[in-house]
DNA sequence: ATGTAAATGTTATATTATAACATTGCAAAC
DNA sequence: GTTTGCAATGTTATAATATAACATTTACAT
């Protein structure tokens, strides 16, 4: 039987992957990642980093704050704002902008140009390649003499898990 | 030569065409759907949506409850948010996520799957139905079995003119 | 060891948005 | 033509999200 803080994680995506394995690489490429680039994981951006991978749901910036309070005693807005900059800038996670909220990135090291999948049911964010949507839109740009570079495009629906319980 | 008033309206858009024009299609456009649907496009509505068209800039909401006081002087947040809201319901307008702010939109009464390219420069944002882009998609969340309904998409970068002016 | 920049701590406040309840106004039913 | 009901607006308060500004600590290059 799961604890009930566990249960809690369980994500409709948990149940059909190894979300421990999903945590670990995630974090471990972080690790490749930062230490190529000459910037710092620290301990307060490692945690926030683990807490937002700790689902698939985009979590927000206050829920953050409370779930890193036991860890770092002093955390206050700075603490996670700064952090969520930093793992922005660095490409590791996503701002859904629509949600006010975040999730981790799988695409560090590969392009970001992905289509972000949101249950706005569950809040799972299911990234997608989307290769067709995305050569459609530099094309769109292209024709608008619109400049932009690589980013992530949001959609918002319901994921096939909640559709199904619906009906 | 242009008042400062007037000048601080100019926008990229309004230099191609004409603009009172714009304005006073989306605004009878508004009052005919309005009607036909039964339901009241009211002073205060009408009068938030002439704001949000003043430009093709996305506007704030306390943008506009400044822009109201002098029309409305029992304004505060709430008068806007309904406003807004009641706007937003029959799509009239569209709501920019990743700027928390808003835009008249042009599809009323036609699909409004559109692309949305947002200049982070000026602000501007222009409407595209971008129908290679929308079906790709489409597709795409077939196979991601997501359920969604038409929704804009925004896309952010430079506008022909920023990126002119910028090089 | 020491100077420097990056990271974090801390306080305060700005910005965005909504809850909750009171009042007004308008239109349908009587 | 009044009553009644509902939609819209008024009003107060506060919740939720985010950043500014300055102080202190830490890491690490020299």
């Amino acid at each position: 039987m799961y604890t009930k803080a566990e249960n809690n994680q369980i994500s409709v995506n948990s149940l059909i992957h190894d979300h421990k394995k999903c945590v670990t690489e995630a974090l471990s490429i972080a690790e490749r990642l930062c230490s190529l680039r000459g910037v710092q994981l620290t301990t307060i951006r490692y945690q926030v980093l683990e807490l937002i991978w700790s689902s698939h749901k985009a979590v927000k910036a206050y829920e953050l704050l409370d779930l890193i309070k036991p860890l770092q005693n002093a955390a206050k807005p700075p603490t996670i704002y700064r952090a969520l900059d930093f793992l922005l800038e660095q490409g590791l996670i996503h701002r859904i902008e629509s949600l006010n909220a975040f999730i981790g990135c799988n695409c560090s090291g590969h392009q970001h140009e992905l289509l972000l999948l949101i249950c706005k049911q569950c809040y799972e964010v299911e990234e997608r390649p989307a290769l067709k949507v995305m050569s459609a839109l530099t094309e769109e740009f292209s024709d608008a003499n619109f400049v932009t570079h690589s980013q992530a495009i949001e959609a918002h629906g319901l994921c096939a898990k909640c559709n199904e319980l619906k009906s």
